[in-house]
DNA sequence: CTCAAAACATGACAAAAGTCATTTCTTAAT
DNA sequence: ATTAAGAAATGACTTTTGTCATGTTTTGAG
């Protein structure tokens, strides 16, 4: 547990739905706010809990992901440094659907709901961007649905390349490492965001491999040529 | 085009987020809100369009679909009396996602974006009301996004009719028409509310007949035997 | 550095699901 | 009532994808 992040200088928050708050809000919310770090691998929270608060996210990066009835992981989405874990199921007032895990090293702020919802209480505008953010994951929540009930296993994957990387590699993300465009998913997890057999995005992999979309070094996946994934994936234009 | 529906009397919207409302603002809404019948098939929204405003369903039932790229349908959700159309798209301020089609003739009302916002900024429980709607969607498609990604076929249908069943037939539905467990949306929206090709549907339908699960008449499919198509879902318990 | 565990890779095969072609049945319009 | 158009049904066949078995490489703990 950590005692010493200020959210007051804190630069994830200015880019959150938290920012814009007075200072005397910024000082309950240091002093509330317990940050952990959790090592790779390890779990926030799990699927059928009762939420008490939320989490946002100060740094590393995590996946959602639900179990189905068969006990298989489904990647359900993603979140990065900034983003909040939990809302939706703490505004809807009911138990973790999914879980949280994390993919790397990450340090997580939680934010007990009293807190929470005196702040939303006090600054509709937190409200009104948790909304937007809600209805933005629902969107996409409904084109994956629609990827997953169409699109052969070969243009889901090319998608979610697409997709890792825009995520990762893109704006947001944290291009400084310099590893041009390399994603670092175990293949299993790639499986289970794609929603297919581990075997079946190896064989898919090799395929992109052999035309030179993609070259592979050991875990990593480096993207070449986007352009090709983006044809492969059959999505226009 | 309608006149004649009074808001102050509309029973749908006792039970919607637009319940307690003031009946000042109840005469806004009746003078504001314009409500239009759309015969079964007629489009209400097409994907790609800005919203202007949102719908609230006064009767009939009304399918969400959009079309993957090869311009196939996918249907994402139903709307039925009393429940709203448009509003994820209208709050996220982005354009539809998806298209709104009438399943049979519907009465929809209109309200322009400016007397909604209205609403909602005077009335903060009706923003906590869509939230907790919208919330409920996505838990609702990450499931289904599940039930894609990881379920063959023949357990997604069985699924599928269940939550039709319920929809339509179960604790908000119309039971009155006494069709016991009835559906009727043609075996291609079956198909494509499910993930898989109209052929497919059908094959498993009549297996499902066979194995005394449901009886088909004509177009409608009626469910005999509910235990036995949950064990056919594999959802427990 | 070594070694075991985990992740990755590949082949062979089976099962699931899609496509195409054709026939039969419904339905709705005249 | 008649009939044409649209649904539904069925069969034959192909493709896609999953599963199982097995070998190879990587990785991290000691």
């Amino acid at each position: 547990m950590l005692q010493d992040l200020d959210c007051g200088k804190c630069f994830v928050r200015s880019s959150t739905c938290f920012s814009d708050l007075m200072p005397d809000d910024i000082g309950e919310l240091v002093e509330k706010k317990i940050s952990t770090v959790y090592k790779k691998g390890q779990t926030i929270f799990y699927e059928g809990m009762m939420p008490t608060g939320i989490y946002c996210l100060h740094s590393g990066k995590i996946k959602i992901s639900k179990r189905g009835n068969d006990g298989k992981e489904q990647i359900v989405r993603f979140v990065l440094e900034g983003g909040l874990l939990g809302i939706r199921s703490l505004m809807g007032g009911r138990k973790y659907s999914a879980s949280a895990t994390t993919l790397e090293e990450s340090v997580v702020c939680y934010i007990d709901q009293k807190t929470f919802f005196k702040l939303t209480t006090k600054y509709p505008h937190i409200s009104q961007c948790v909304m937007t953010l809600i209805c933005a994951l629902l969107e996409e929540a409904e084109a994956k649905m629609t990827s997953l009930a169409q699109k052969p296993v070969r243009e889901r994957l090319a998608e979610g390349l697409l997709i890792l990387d825009e995520l990762f590699n893109g704006e947001g993300g944290c291009k400084a490492d310099e590893q041009e465009h390399a994603l670092s998913l175990s293949r299993e997890d790639l499986a289970n965001l794609v929603g297919t057999a581990t075997e079946t995005v190896i064989r898919l992999l090799s395929d992109f491999k052999d035309e030179k979309f993609i070259e592979i070094e050991g875990r990593k996946v480096i993207l070449l040529d986007k352009e090709g994934l983006k044809k492969a994936s059959n999505n226009l234009p």
